[in-house]
DNA sequence: ACCACTTTCGCAACGCTGTTGCCAAAGTGC
DNA sequence: GCACTTTGGCAACAGCGTTGCGAAAGTGGT
């Protein structure tokens, strides 16, 4: 280890903190190490990982990731499992994340149901519930379901064995359709249901469910949820349903703009002049797209989403393009491979590697499971997401 | 300031940190915080800033700020410059950046000219020095042209008074155009310049000017640049010339993908199957663009650029748009209006405010200036831009 | 002119961080 | 069975920001 000191010669620092404040004392200091660890012991899963390890992957000395785990063993959070082989000389012990130290909720709010999902630390679903909901039947009756949905998944879980184990609940995630502030947790034109404008969710919810409440678009939620199930660096989900959204995880961390409007991929120009959007435009890809798909050209759909997503790639280096949605669930082989062709034939053109196309995993509850990722990320330092 | 952790109530924390790597130790608080004045001590500039201001701003207790201006003014990078009046007590002494005790200079390295200017820590230029060049010529003559270039900046400043200061040369940016390994500083594919590719410009450089060395595109650098002028949050800096790029500032740092094909901002396909292209595609908002130019068209080729920048403002939530490169410089007006127009157009359809749209500042060394922030920038707590 | 009060800001002691030096524990290999 | 290697905990340590306190330097009332 030398005695020079090992942090020196990275070139991250601590980095990040953008904007106004920012200062970092020894608290903001030790919960960020705490993160890190936490985050590795994640992502090592059932297999764990070893103390030794733990200390090359974040830069720190052995023996302060010693102090690190001992905190978090003390705390319930992790715990040995047993041990690996010897190289020669004491064989490491294997540490693990223990995974119902902890829970969280991910909630999702769609036109016409409600599906909470409880979570446990490593994100793996325990409990589900769905319940048929109208959203436009005012905050009450919506506020009144979700509470119930919610209290319905924890006391499911609550019965079934092992009891006995720490349930703490971190809060609660809620992803829905449409912009929203997420910083503040207020809506803003949830399309169809103009009611929900300015409506301060997150302060509604928390005050009901009693834990902490994170609130995010639906696509958000559900590019988070793939981050967090092991999807790497910077990729595209695109969403095709009744509408078509994105989202955007650059860098390991959800893309949201300072306003309310990112990611409108779908209202994205691809044909100067071309036919009327709903939004008003004109060759929006939304339009083109989803006006193939009611022709019946799945064909035309993959190649119009594909020269959408082949921009995306280009302006942004993403590594990898995800579909989900009904309408590509429908088809999708045609959607894949269709995007896929537009992507190599850019790749061929520029001499790169083409970028993979690949459903998007999760099915169904995605977004849920996304949500809830809503209120797991920040322990595992992955800031708001 | 009561007895509570100041740093426990705010939400960011040390954040960041992504990938892998990142433990923190003290050094590296440290340093953040440091880094973190001086970012204040910069943006304050001549008018200066008081301890306590720095206190609130980077939510530090005074005294820690005490002791890190204490440490500034000790090693000469901080001065006290005043005080301000009395609200009832003893007055606040006021800091400033001392801008002389740093220099960088950036390169830009453009196909038939090499440019180089000298900046102080405030970013402002010392020194400049322009040579003709031909990006074709080989290494060997390049490299000794932009040596011989530096050289002679720096000696014109050291001759001059006031002599005594502490010229300490912190490192050297340099901005080509073309794609490149930013973190590794290898070229590749430098447009019409194909001997170029894989060469290890930033270790040749290094060797050559005795200082570190740090390349990126032009088009980075000039957004950087931009960035670094004052120009804060989230903008697209749209280069319009011999070709069509961009470079992309997202929430005060620059993106850049993690390969080398990022923003490729002018091969972004608005024109299904429109004309071809020269990198093969077609419909690209350069060729569109471009072509419009060709045929005097300005007000086309603005629209045309207007639908690009409309898109990217829609996808990634930009609050401005900066538009640059001597094809705009040749009718500015025209430009900021036909863009600004298609802009207006989409605010006014989702009932946003529209995203202003100017020329970009710094005109013909922009890019020169850009290039030296990227040695300035980690000083400043701005990772890597 | 004097004094009470407010505000700034440095010194000293403190708690806590990760680091270093050292040693016990627990294996392998001759 | 002994020498060696590797792991990982204990204790002392340097250095970070924080807290307690007091000197410095103004204002404003008397």
């Amino acid at each position: 280890m030398g005695g020079v000191n090992r942090a020196d010669d990275r070139t991250g620092g601590v980095g990040g903190m953008r904007g106004t404040g920012g200062g970092a004392n020894l608290l903001a200091l030790r919960s960020h190490n705490t993160a890190l660890v936490l985050d590795l012991l994640r992502t090592a899963g059932a297999d764990g990982i070893s103390r030794l390890e733990l200390a090359e992957r974040t830069g720190l000395t052995p023996q302060a990731v010693s102090k690190i785990t001992a905190r978090l063993r003390a705390d319930g959070l992790a715990a040995q499992a047993g041990r690996r082989a010897s190289t020669g000389g004491k064989p490491r012990t294997v540490l693990r994340l223990v995974p119902e130290a902890g829970h969280a909720v991910g909630v999702h709010l769609d036109r016409d149901e409600v599906r909470v999902v409880l979570v446990d630390l490593r994100g793996a679903v325990v409990g589900e519930r769905r319940a048929a909901l109208d959203l436009g039947a005012g905050a009450e009756a919506v506020l009144g379901a979700v509470r119930e949905a919610v209290a319905a998944v924890r006391e499911a879980v609550a019965a079934v064995p092992p009891a006995g184990f720490d349930r703490a609940l971190l809060g609660a995630g809620v992803a829905l359709p449409g912009p929203l502030d997420h910083a503040r947790g207020v809506l803003h034109r949830v399309t169809g249901f103009p009611e929900w404008d300015g409506f301060p969710l997150r302060e509604a919810l928390a005050e009901r469910l009693g834990v902490p409440v994170v609130v995010d678009k639906d696509t958000n939620a559900a590019a988070l949820g793939l981050a967090a199930g092991g999807e790497g660096g910077s990729f595209a989900y695109l969403h095709l349903g009744t509408g078509l959204g994105a989202g955007l995880v650059i860098g390991g961390s959800v893309h949201r703009g300072a306003r309310t409007g990112a990611e409108e991929f779908g209202h994205q120009v691809i044909q100067l002049d071309g036919p009327p959007c709903t939004c008003g435009d004109r060759g929006c890809v939304e339009a083109l797209c989803l006006g193939a798909v009611a022709r019946g050209d799945v064909e035309e759909a993959a190649r119009v989403l594909g020269t959408g997503a082949a921009n995306l790639v280009g302006l942004l280096d993403i590594d990898v393009v995800l579909l989900g949605g009904r309408t590509v669930a429908a088809a999708p082989d045609a959607f894949v491979h269709g995007v896929a062709a537009v992507l190599e034939e850019r790749a061929r053109r520029t001499g790169q590697d083409a970028v993979p196309v690949r459903v998007a995993a999760g099915g169904g509850r995605a977004v849920a499971v996304g949500a809830a990722q809503l209120v797991l990320g920040p322990v595992f330092g992955r800031g708001d997401g």
